[in-house]
DNA sequence: ACGCAATGTGACGCATCCGTGACGGTTTCC
DNA sequence: GGAAACCGTCACGGATGCGTCACATTGCGT
């Protein structure tokens, strides 16, 4: 929660065990103004963040030890690291491996080979979106501020009353907007991947949310897909 | 949420003769995503190539009827199936062979033994290189635009109301367009092979379909090919 | 022009999914 | 210590979408 780094030194952790395409990720990401720390396997990896607390981890889908998808799974289940906003690097762009990469929790991918324009893009996207909160901003969607240092949520000048399980789930939509998550992603990443609850859980819990949201006419954000999940979007249908 | 449906739209057929391996390669495969099919001879792959159209095709070097360095290149010859990539599967390690398998025709090779991952690996490759296209995580065809990380398909700003088995009929098409599909591969494709339904009841998806899109008046990229099934083109007729 | 086959179209029953209110148990806050 | 708030689960009912059928329409060959 503490701001840790100034905006323009912002902290990168690079797994990925081929040498040659580590250092030159690691190259342009420091060419562009970060810190980077490298980390050739998920043991590493695991110790880096635990006493760097990068701001954002990139990680290669393939690793000699462990996959990077069961690294970023771990990566959500862990409280401490749960915010720990990740990016996969993944040669494979089948759509399969861009759903299960976001199962995992990743919270985007980028498919090799990329250009580093559009991979400092994605990164700047999720850093800007999911540390906001960490850097004590405030994200705006559709007439809702979420205001993560007061933790709450307004509408103009009012609050939107909201219980605490309500607001983690209203956060994590907003701050992943415009994309779909099942039940399963839900638990995982706003409930915590430890605790074995009903997915319909969630269905009650989206209820509350909408409920929470009708006075400000706001409820049509939270969309439901049917036989997919849930989604938050300012865009009508 | 056992789903049913192939995740990845992305179909393999695999030739070999040995059944053991042929199952264990079949299986790594679904696994992973992907739907398989399955041949123990050149013959039985001629005929899955022509009724299936599969991605790619994975080859052994030794078959019983005839080599598959023989099937590459009569596949290569022919016009229907030129365009299919093969990658070639071979116990033979000497650089003769790789030279000579490229030659035939096929796309790539791989060297028995081989660990699951390498074979995953140069499969993606291959089916990126001959699918670059679709690869892209928004598929863009004459103004609609497949969101896949969302679950829904665009025209401008506005989402198209598409139930769950509309959005992967179209979803199939967007990333298989100018190409044209019976209602039996449909159903494998879109419905998964392990499913019995009438083949009539593509042409009602179909018609739901193209209602959908009436509005945007994008009906007319789903054409039919009477006599043979329907086609996603964007190409006026 | 005619007839057959293939495809378009509207309707219907059924299964599934999801919204919703209620309830018991636990935690939190006076 | 009590009340209020909150959470997870359940059951019920409505809504949605699916697969099939029957009938209308189109297109093709003769």
């Amino acid at each position: 929660m503490a701001r840790t780094h100034p905006m323009s030194n912002r902290q990168i952790l690079v797994v990925e065990d081929e040498r040659p395409i580590r250092e030159m990720v690691a190259f342009g990401l420091r060419r562009a103004g970060f810190d980077v720390v490298e980390a050739e396997d998920t043991r590493e990896a695991r110790a880096r963040i635990a006493d760097r607390r990068p701001d954002l981890v990139l990680v290669d889908w393939m690793l000699p030890d462990m996959s990077g998808l069961e690294l970023t799974r771990a990566l959500k289940k862990d409280k401490d690291m749960r915010e720990v906003p990740v990016i996969m690097l993944t040669a494979r762009a089948e759509e399969h491996d861009k759903v299960s990469g976001l199962e995992g929790g990743a919270d985007d991918y980028v498919t090799k080979p990329f250009s580093p324009r559009e991979l400092l893009a994605r990164i700047n996207a999720v850093l800007r979106r999911s540390h906001a909160a960490a850097r004590d901003e405030v994200v705006s969607a559709g007439g809702l501020t979420l205001d993560s240092a007061g933790h709450r949520v307004m509408v103009g000048e009012a609050t939107v009353p909201l219980g605490p399980t309500e607001y983690r789930l209203l956060s994590f939509f907003m701050t992943h907007p415009e994309r779909v998550y099942s039940r399963g992603q839900l638990l995982d990443r706003v409930w915590g991947g430890n605790v074995y609850v009903e997915e319909r859980t969630v269905d009650v819990h989206i209820r509350r949310l909408r409920k929470a949201l009708e006075g400000f006419d706001c409820d049509r954000f939270v969309q439901t897909v049917r036989g997919a999940g849930y989604r938050f979007s300012t865009r009508v249908e």
